[in-house]
DNA sequence: GTAAAATTGTGATATGTATCACATTTATTA
DNA sequence: TAATAAATGTGATACATATCACAATTTTAC
């Protein structure tokens, strides 16, 4: 455990730079910092919840077993809170957090935490924003699952992953077609057989993990009609 | 409109019970309850969003309209807080409100609410708690739309009908059979035959709209294995 | 109370996707 | 570098559920 500069990193959290110094060193004080490989559990489904985590890099997989298979809720990359919900909400964590790349996080103390929500109502009101946001977000990939065919969700989860995640027309997927299949909520191999009829009609370049997009509104059109 | 007392509504929110006399006075004065009828809206998706909604009598659903159909969201009864999420989280809602029931419900501005969280942090941190409450609920929603059955969403729905909102065995539907198919994400044709095939099996006693639980323990095995 | 509209039930058919089986490729470990 | 395990691709088949068509029933409106 190394001596934490919470002001260098809390910068980059939108929220918490309307702290006061002391609030920053009570924060210093009370919170750890712990790097993850690829897989490693950050927290896990059914284990009694305490903290709220803060991700500084990297990217995580939210998710929650249910009676048939898994299911990714979904794909969060630094910076931002994890497990708001599942740490405010019950004493229980409802869902596991698995780290997809390299990730650094700090875990903060609950009790801190609220410490920090009642001493500050605008880091309190922008949590509160940030809540209501992912609810909203959670509605409508609820709405996208249920309602389209797998190629639609496929290709508005290429477009997530090409626009919000890696900000780039190319990019390494950072799960496998299994996991993949957990995201969209499929089989393994209805995702490998659409990855491949993407390809064959040019719009995306597939190899292996590595994905290119080449038809950009094709995409979308399959996201919106699908 | 008329003169309000909200001292004697607010006894039915937790959260509320926290106010002081100038709090609630204050609430008083920027507050109007309004009158709803079976199919009325309270509020529309794509609208602008300036109000929190007080449900005080009835129950509500809230929709999202898809590209290819309606869904409901859920179905919230009274006593509580509708568009926490939709009108904190943006300027515009994300879905619709509409009565199922005749209904009672306070609009309170925004600004005022928010003045309301500002100085009373355990109402805030209520707030809070019920929002992440919401998005885990939320989330096992979703797993059980994606990934049962027809049969076992539909006993999943029934038991929530009976337990959560009539909190009875009998009950009449507010909702007809399209409705109950956007609930449960299927066609109106597959809902008939379905609710027939339960009540077949002697599960279910159906009359029209009223609905009678006969085996509860066969209904909870089939929403567990379907 | 009758006509019109809305809701509901039910058979026949079509189809998207899961599942199974197995081959092939890629990654991991000794 | 070989041996083993894990991940991926692809055909054949099964099946849950959507869709279409139309009849029957209930509700609403004049």
């Amino acid at each position: 455990m190394r001596q934490l500069n919470c002001s260098m990193c809390i910068l980059k959290s939108e929220a918490a730079r309307k702290f006061s110094d002391s609030e920053l060193s009570r924060m210093n004080q009370n919170c750890v910092e712990v790097d993850f490989k690829k897989n490693e559990i950050i927290f896990k489904q059914n284990a009694l919840s305490s903290n709220i985590i803060y991700l500084q890099s990297g990217m995580v997989k939210l998710v929650i077993e249910g009676k048939q298979r898994e299911q990714i809720l979904r794909i969060k990359k630094a910076p931002c809170y994890l497990g708001l919900p599942t740490t405010m909400g019950d004493k229980i964590n409802h869902y596991s957090a698995v780290a997809i790349v390299p990730t650094r996080a700090c875990f903060i103390d609950i009790n801190i935490f609220k410490e920090l929500l009642k001493s500050n109502f605008e880091f309190s009101y922008e949590i509160m924003v940030e809540l209501c946001k992912n609810e909203l977000d959670q509605f409508h990939r609820c709405v996208n699952l249920v309602q389209k065919h797998i190629f639609g969700r496929l290709a508005n989860s290429l477009i997530q992953f090409s626009e919000e995640l890696f900000e780039d027309d190319e990019f390494d997927l950072p799960i496998n077609r299994n996991e993949y299949a957990d995201l969209v909520c499929t089989s393994r191999e209805t995702v490998s057989r659409m990855l491949a009829e993407l390809s064959e009609e040019k719009v995306i370049e597939i190899n292996g993990k590595r994905i290119k997009i080449l038809n950009k509104e094709m995409l979308n059109k399959i996201r919106e009609n699908g």
